[in-house]
DNA sequence: CCCTGTCTTCAGAAATTTCTGAACGTTCGC
DNA sequence: GCGAACGTTCAGAAATTTCTGAAGACAGGG
């Protein structure tokens, strides 16, 4: 059951899954590569063969992965190449970013809010804020109520 | 404080966020006009003018915008024009919206796990599907404690 | 029934995003 | 230092997305 081409298959299934949940496509396939690799790390050299992908492509989709936070680079003394690994934590970092957009999104309806006198809209506008305040509050508690319970009890 | 091109400022600006989060253009743009309009519904000629562009933009925008549940259309007896309303429950139909790409990650997460054989990938795909089943347990009961939360103290 | 106003569909244009390949830096081994 | 191996950048090509305008469908009034 684990064929490398049913490997294969299932890393570009989930690429193609996270891009459809917003990441760019190269960043989503190199995160998967990683992902799915039974190596630690990762040279930009493997990305590239892995993927089937220039070099210049690589450097791009690291980049923006190491930027989101999901992957590290590892310099490596004596080698040339520079090797990458997935960070720990790149998954519950992966939902706080998209919190940060929640945040933008918070701002902009407080704009609005500011910007509307009395009215159906301004109603509508403060229940936004609201409920996107609650989710801004509510969300990093969840991480951490996650961390602790597979710390606490990893049963099952 | 209410000047009209302030309110569309507003209105744009927030447009430009939600589509940074990753909804469409148009779609953003038609569903920040009934976020800002002050009345209860909106023609889609009110939303051509509003938005200044064509009859099919915006019949493709209203599509996208319905199907995802956060306005409906009004059939009005006895008038060629139809009419339509930002739901009451938008932002959560939204948020939840969201957890369903989630849930089609997890899907692809799970067909990993069966994919490979025992080894760090294997490892590193179980730990994402706990977190992503996690999140998918916690967030209806979320949004149901912020509507509870609402109805119950809506001080401040 | 036809006419008119309204909405939808769709082919193609325009804009945007994404990828590549080649040129340029950088660093290590010698 | 020099040469070779890697990595990065960037202009342009390719692919994709998004918008428009025109043609057609549908409903109600006359």
């Amino acid at each position: 059951m684990t064929g490398e081409t049913e490997r294969r298959e299932a890393a570009e299934h989930l690429a193609l899954t996270l891009v459809g949940a917003g990441m760019q496509r190269m960043g989503a396939r190199a995160l998967a590569a990683f992902l799915f690799a039974e190596k630690d790390t990762l040279t930009a050299g493997d990305l590239a063969d892995e993927l089937g992908v220039s070099a210049g492509s690589v450097s791009g989709a690291v980049k923006m992965v190491a930027q989101m936070g999901l992957i590290e680079r590892i310099h490596v003394a004596g080698s040339r190449r520079e090797h990458f690994r997935m960070r720990a934590n790149a998954w519950t970092t992966l939902y706080s970013r998209q919190h940060s957009v929640v945040d933008d999104v918070l701002r902009a309806v407080e704009k609005g809010v500011d910007a509307v006198g009395p009215g159906r809209a301004h109603d509508r506008l403060e229940y936004m804020r609201d409920f996107y305040t609650f989710l801004l509050n509510e969300a990093p508690m969840l991480v951490e109520r996650f961390e602790r319970q597979r710390r606490g009890g990893p049963r099952s």
